[in-house]
DNA sequence: CGGCATCCGTGACGATACTG
DNA sequence: CAGTATCGTCACGGATGCCG
């Protein structure tokens, strides 16, 4: 159990929850669907195996995450979100927004995933009843832009219609602010493939924000 | 300087910056107005000495925090939002509302302060060009609600066109989410005065969230 | 006094090794 | 594969002291 601010506030509330140190990495990674322990650990460069664990435990009884064993692949222990966990999608959204200034120019020492540009392209993407599929260089994920359940998942979608394939410089400066998405369509490195309402809508170049 | 991921995402460069124990909470603290050093002290209890001059150290490398001579004061020293800083009440409140359904009861050992109240309260009221101030049993505060600019400080407000007066178990029922100011106001412990757009508002039940 | 710096005990963290 | 055990290090919390 962490430690608590011990204040009558609902942000030191949260804090009390989520505020320890990995916990909402923990959870940005749960965002891309259920994981497994050794995949967590995979994809969160630094932290030590009991750290994990004892996160993972504080954000079960915090009700953010559950262990459950998937059905199909022969009983394979992984970790989810709770409704509450997705819950915390705002705050990952508002964190990104404000650390993308920072992050101008990656560092030699920084580790890089396809399913870190999840969060900052929902950001960036109008809402549609679409699916859309990315393709970087590190991997694929796939990003739900119904208004109702705007998400991410890891991989590529099975019922996606438009795909979009980013080279690094491209999506470097999506990710960064330095260029919208209609500037990355018109330059090459860029191919946005599919049919639908959504190609329409961003190939159009009716993009804002 | 605090230590770092060392990940190529914006959320991972945001808990940098303010990731750390007592970050948000000191935030929190200077969304109200520039502070000095004692007062965060006292607003903050648990907090060591040390580490609140390390964060404010740190915070103000992270461009999130200024220290400044207040004018008038003879040569007092305070410390107080940046740009950058103000550009994370976004992350307040959403962690606030993520943090609203913890606050059921308050503990025995939970400090309480006015201002506290101040974000969620500002997640529940609405759009309008006004100045109003709260008075709580724990002291007073005013929110200003422009689209533009929507915000909080300590104290009474020189310019409030509205003062809205909480007992303690309406207060509590608005902040964590048990009722809505329609219901408050229908209630005694209540009490609305002023005049302007927005009180109209208020008294008129025309509160949809 | 306000604004820290220092010292010290405890607990959290990070790396590695090991176990069911 | 999914953790637990161990250990060194560092951060945190509390008290006290210094210095303008």
């Amino acid at each position: 159990m962490p430690r608590s601010y011990d204040q009558y506030c609902a942000i030191a509330r949260a804090l009390d929850t989520v505020g320890d140190r990995w916990a909402l990495l923990i959870v940005r990674e749960l965002s891309a669907g259920p994981r497994r322990y050794t995949d967590l650990h995979a994809d969160l460069p630094g932290i030590s195996t009991d750290v994990l664990a004892t996160r993972l435990k504080d954000l079960e009884r915090g009700d953010v995450v559950t262990r459950r064993r998937l059905p199909g692949h022969g009983s394979a222990l992984a970790y989810e979100l709770t409704d509450r966990g997705r819950a915390l999608a705002p705050v990952l959204a508002a964190l990104a927004a404000w650390g993308t200034p920072l992050l101008a120019e990656p560092r030699a020492v920084d580790a890089v995933r396809a399913h870190w540009a999840a969060v900052p392209l929902l950001n960036l993407l109008p809402v549609a009843p679409a699916v859309l599929e990315v393709r970087l260089d590190e991997g694929a994920f796939h990003l739900r832009l119904d208004a109702a359940e705007r998400s991410f998942a890891d991989g590529p979608a099975p019922d996606a219609e438009a795909r979009l394939t980013l080279d690094p410089a491209s999506a470097r400066a999506l990710i960064t602010g330095t260029a919208t998405l209609a500037d990355v369509l018109r330059a090459p490195g860029s191919r946005l493939e599919g049919d639908g309402p959504l190609v329409e809508l961003l190939a159009g170049g009716a993009l804002v924000s």
